[in-house]
DNA sequence: CGAAGCCTTGATGCGCCTCAACGTACGTGG
DNA sequence: CCACGTACGTTGAGGCGCATCAAGGCTTCG
């Protein structure tokens, strides 16, 4: 096996106040890993034996009910970590991890959690801070799911694809990746239908253009309008 | 002000493996208050100064969304931490922490909060595991909101709720402290309406038992069976 | 070239919200 | 201590948002 070149992950905000040793002493721990599109990098349920980083695709983070149905709990973009349980204490990843598009990761093994967090606090401190970022968005998402309706859902989950993996192009900013009217369905909790039929509109009024697995938004503000409630100010009057 | 006794807080997991001095130099930096029934702890929005345990009492911490909706994030024990903030790197609170009871919290500034996780690190690893039990159940909750019905989420609280705060009695276990069905309803959301029409229903059928503000819980596997999807087994055939 | 996966669009129905009205327990101040 | 205001709870009637059921077209890939 040929070295890992620290370059990889010299520029990641989890490394980048971490030294050219130190690097190179982590990345001999780590394996570097092609997962082709639509494997699963680890499963619900297995034993958490590793943590990841990714550094080029896209991954689909989906939790199974008992009853087989599907919920996708986030994406995750290039550059950033997940299977993330050893830190939070968990056996168990709690979720399927599934290549999105082509992948490549690197993995290191649990084992060698406890002392990398104390080597290297800025690692530590940049961790949780991402765990904290997704425990907001999870909480954001019950906010939503408890008090907007599925249009709003569904218009304030493609902005925020748009966020966090939107490619410009000529006729507006793509989501990057494959993504399906199911998948956003799972997103939002609703259905392949309502997707299809909102998207079928908005298509039809100019705010986005759409093919199989492949949506671009030209209109971002007026979708986001539409996420952020129909302009309905609070009145607080009556 | 007179010395906080060690004794307070021996017994509590973040603190059990931590020495009887370096407790006391722990209390030394923390500040006793009272909260009374209704009171803020802290507020969404403001700047995170501080970190708690809570002594006695339940939290309830609910976000307000712009348009004024209420949604329960959690209720918070006694015994559990609470205003993390600081250790996933957020600068302001997001939700309100509120005593649902008169209550008594221990607050420690987040000055503290890195000498301390450095310091002891079984309060570190027990703290994040905490975070971790949260972001669980939060995901939790997203999966169920998009995969249940209303009644199976009010009994799924229910149950949630008895587990964490429940109290024996000689008709059941009850929910120990205040909760009326606008509480229960911003847990699940739904409306009060209907979480008044789904007890109702209960307490007819022998479940519950339920006076203002207060529920008792006689038959609780039936309510969890309720919240497990209506003993439907999952037909993988077809 | 066939099969499988993805997408669309219509018809139908129901779960739950909304609106409305009233009953009841609580606590507060005269 | 009683009267009143306020918060909490109940129950009905009506309707809408969205799931569900159904059927067919289109793209992709082996």
């Amino acid at each position: 096996m040929t070295k890992l070149d620290p370059a990889l992950i010299a520029d990641l905000p989890p490394f980048r106040e971490i030294g050219r040793p130190e690097l190179e002493e982590l990345l001999g721990s780590a394996k570097a890993l092609r997962v082709p599109k639509g494997e699963k990098i680890f499963g619900q349920g297995e034993q958490a034996k590793s943590f990841f980083i990714l550094l080029d695709g896209t991954v689909r983070v989906v939790k199974i009910t008992p009853l087989g149905e599907q919920v996708i709990a986030r994406f995750i973009a290039a550059g950033e970590l997940l299977g993330l349980s050893q830190a939070l204490g968990f056996v168990e990843y709690p979720a399927n991890a599934i290549a999105a598009v082509d992948c490549v990761v690197l993995a290191w093994p649990n084992s060698i959690w406890d002392e990398t967090i104390a080597k290297h606090p800025t690692f530590a401190t940049n961790t949780y801070q991402t765990i904290g970022t997704r425990l907001q968005d999870t909480q954001d998402r019950v906010v939503e799911m408890a008090t907007e309706r599925v249009e709003q859902r569904v218009a304030a989950a493609l902005v925020k694809l748009l966020r966090t993996t939107g490619r410009k192009t000529e006729e507006g900013t793509m989501i990057d990746f494959p993504i399906s009217r199911q998948d956003i369905s799972e997103m939002t909790g609703t259905t392949l239908h309502t997707v299809s039929r909102l998207l079928s509109g908005w298509e039809h009024d100019g705010l986005i253009v759409s093919k199989r697995q492949k949506i671009t938004v030209s209109k971002r503000d007026t979708l986001a309008q539409i996420a952020g409630g129909p302009a309905v100010r609070p009145t607080l009057s009556h």
